[in-house]
DNA sequence: GGTATTACGCAACAGCGTTGCTATTCTAGA
DNA sequence: TCTAGAATAGCAACGCTGTTGCGTAATACC
């Protein structure tokens, strides 16, 4: 049954909703946020009172807009809050610190062995982890996300049968990490964590995005209406296995013609120009299905060849989509390159401490 | 920007927290109430208040369970609120009259001329309307909803060129028809009406569906995270023109290979097997694509062959998606038949009024 | 009939955003 | 240089939310 709200909800909805315009624009200001907001000027006080409190914003100087007394311009610190994000990918796992803004600040790659055992990435994440943490103020890292290949169960934090992964059959790895590191962890799958990466760093006009990833697999990561898509087992974005030819090519999955199997045989032999045609044909069609407006490309099979895909999918968008001057769609590479899962990984935790409040949570929060 | 949140809001939040719960159980109690959503007893006493005072609760005797006072037993009264849909179909219109719990009343069907025009349509529906509204007690009457095939935006109301009727091109339905019927009015696509039917009588279980609707085009409408979900620019669920065969046939749209072409030429050729497993495919790439646990059917070209599509898809479901134990999906027919996207329309007004809140509405509701 | 137990509401309370008002601090003009 | 006007910011009281403390009602059990 879902919770019900209280005030506390009230009041952290409020402040994260002015935390989320912070982040968006920087610096800001008492009038402005009240009039965007609907909220009085004297409860923007309140906030911005509460927000100088916990040392996420500060002061930012005066501005001066002709008579009467200046407006008090405010601006987000950066700095104020850090977040550690994992990319556990087959053979490596790579971290990355990020601020509250989600720039990367540090990264740091570290060699998997061969069908690597839940203890030895935690031994690799421990030790990644005290290495980064390093670095931040006592208090103001707020914890570690981890992105990996799935199934797993986001909820519940339990990789369920990593693909092609030996050891991880229903591993609780985010309780592990949790006892290990001592600080608050979050898993969830790789493209899910790449497309809050670009979430985050967008703002709130990034509402409804898919980020399309290629690095040995084909999945996309769901941003609808505001925040992730999981679905109803955190099983959403298998889009390499959608079918694209009925009687095609034998698939891993056991089905025929899936996208990844026609795309991966073109590759195979050599022709990126079709292997993008077919992920652009897939992208149309998942713009038909969930009709979003951001479309990011990224993954290490992707991006050495961005060009060839960004044009690809570029092209199929402005010619197989009913070209209207209402229905306009973005494509792009994504911003942070290779580091994209790592960072979104941490910006999944951040987004939990001081993302926009969709609905009241269980446990309290700071 | 976004609103932010106020004392109304929450007020709001947790009434409408406490009528989902009773549209779901039919009676409840304070103490269950209470347990399920984290209220104190002392605060659902208060919501409950409220809906008695609305006249939406009335108490349903007592219930002994051993020692102690009994407990007051409530249940919500069906027939407190009524709600009228419309499905505006290529050649009639179809409008029921449902109640609270979306329990549908009485069914009209109006023949529509060939290309009517907003005109035609307007008088059709405030002769229906008028005639549906006769049954209904003053006040009770919570408004009208219209789906209709797209595109339109559901955020203004506006029909933008609705496929295949020639005099439908940026037409302000919504604002047109409130003034005419002088009672609120929401527009919005066909199969997002459908699939919310099934989502107001289903429940908050229900929070991951699609319903894949065949009548005249091929089209899905998405139930996401506990909410309809239309896209970035109201075009989510244009099922029917997914590519599943490269360089198949050519489609209206202009693509190749969607599956509405593929899937209407093995039905023009009498194999409504081969259709149905088009459709199956279809159905299993959306599945891996936003990993629904409910799927329902529906549609004119689809309901005399229920059995034919139902098999095909159960069959396609068991086989095609990793079938294991956490990975269940429910596929089944629409339990309102013909008239789910009209009984769909008017539960999306009864949605608007008293289903669960999301965000921080910019106008004031009752 | 007494007692433990459960249900339920009144009353006081903390905390949210709101309202009314005052203080502050600037520009523009006398 | 001084005064008037204007815009910003904050204090205090307020209405409303859910919460807490406690008293009362209604039942089963002994």
């Amino acid at each position: 049954m879902e919770k019900a709200a209280d005030l506390d909800y009230l009041r952290d909805y409020n402040d994260a909703l002015v935390v989320a315009i912070a982040r968006r624009s920087g610096v800001f200001d008492r009038a402005t946020i009240a009039a965007g907001t609907g909220l009085t000027p004297q409860a923007v006080s309140k906030v911005v009172a509460r927000l100088l409190a916990a040392g996420l914003v500060e002061p930012d100087g005066v501005r001066r807009t002709g008579v009467g007394k200046p407006t008090t311009v405010y601006r987000l610190i950066p700095t104020s809050r850090y977040a550690i994000g994992a990319h556990v990918a087959r053979r490596t796992l790579r971290l990355v610190l990020t601020d509250l803004v989600g720039e990367v600040l540090r990264t740091i790659v570290t060699p998997l062995p061969e069908d690597f055992t839940p203890q030895h990435l935690l031994d690799a994440l421990a030790e990644g982890v005290t290495t980064l943490a390093d670095g931040c103020r006592a208090g103001r890292l707020v914890g570690v996300g981890i992105g990996m290949v799935g199934p797993l169960d986001h909820a519940e934090g339990v990789v369920r049968d990593a693909h092609r992964l030996r050891h991880w059959h229903d591993v609780p790895l985010r309780d592990l990490a949790t006892e290990r590191l001592g600080m608050p962890v979050l898993l969830d799958k790789d493209v899910t964590a790449g497309v809050t990466a670009e979430a985050w760093r967008r703002g709130t006009t990034f509402r409804d995005a898919v980020l399309i990833m290629v690095e040995s697999g084909i999945g996309s990561g769901l941003w609808l209406g505001g925040s992730a898509y999981r679905g109803a087992h955190t099983n959403a974005g298998e889009f390499g296995h959608m079918v694209v030819q009925l009687d095609g090519p034998r698939c891993v999955c056991g089905r025929r013609g899936c996208l990844e199997i026609v795309h991966d045989q073109a590759r195979a032999r050599g022709d990126v120009d079709a292997a993008a045609r077919v992920l652009a044909v897939g992208v149309v069609n998942l713009l038909q299905a969930i009709d979003v407006d951001h479309v990011v490309l990224a993954g290490a099979d992707l991006l050495p060849h961005a060009d060839a895909y960004l044009g690809a999918a570029l092209a199929a968008v402005r010619a197989e989509v009913p070209r209207v001057d209402w229905l306009t769609t973005e494509v792009t590479t994504s911003s942070l390159g290779t580091d994209v899962i790592a960072a979104g990984a941490a910006m999944e935790v951040l987004n939990e401490e001081y993302g926009p409040l969709t609905s009241p949570r269980t446990a309290a929060h700071a």
